[in-house]
DNA sequence: CTGTATCCTTGGTGATACTG
DNA sequence: CAGTATCACCAAGGATACAG
């Protein structure tokens, strides 16, 4: 597949088919990254570095052009100055909601069951 | 917490409870290994080793130990030569199921959407 | 405001050998 | 069969400075 750009999943080569979706979301951020867009829809840079304080601006830009290539967000750029740029879930990314939601569902009952009476 | 054993999570400083989810998970093997615990109910060391042929030894160790610690599988010893040990999903680690359920889904989708004509 | 470009660190992972 | 124990690597991640 030598048109491939670097980091695009491949498809191929898995045992299982939930392979695939651990390697789209593989990194330390796209997860969060996906749940914040799937509360508050649209996104600009800054905002995320907002509401993920600990994520370096590398990072962030890294992560999310990566899961542009995946076709997981769009990335609207308009041409104002100084620059707008807006992030969205595609319809893939939009899919992959009920992950997100149910890992919010467990991590709320973890945490819960786990608080010190 | 002075009591609490090296990698167990902390439950603490989560922006978001999605956050908890995200590190009993982090890790290469993680959920596969829950994935293969939740359709195969109870499996044996060297049976994972067959079922992800490519995870080296150390690293099933480690994350089965990892695993164990937060309380998602039971290992289960049974004292005969050679030795026989099992493992299986605990009541909180069943949780988890439709997590790996709609990564399963996904991913299923993902590539027959994905697959050249 | 939204990024790039470098350099550097570290811990997650792998390879290999050994053991009760 | 089901592990431990070392050694080593390198890519993911972080810090910092700079730019259109």
């Amino acid at each position: 597949m030598p048109h491939d750009r670097k980091n695009k999943i491949s498809c191929n080569n898995y045992e299982c088919e939930i392979e695939v979706t651990l390697e789209v979301l593989s990194g330390k951020w796209k997860s969060l990254i996906l749940w914040h867009l799937c509360q508050h829809k649209v996104i600009r840079f800054n905002e995320f570095r907002r509401l993920i304080p600990k994520i370096t601006q590398k990072m962030l830009t890294q992560q999310l052009r990566n899961l542009e290539e995946n076709e997981l967000v769009n990335r609207t750029v308009y041409d104002e100055t100084p620059p707008v740029v807006e992030y969205s879930l595609t319809n893939l990314g939009k899919q992959l909601v009920p992950i997100l939601e149910k890992m919010d569902e467990w991590g709320k009952k973890y945490v819960n069951s786990h608080i010190p009476h």
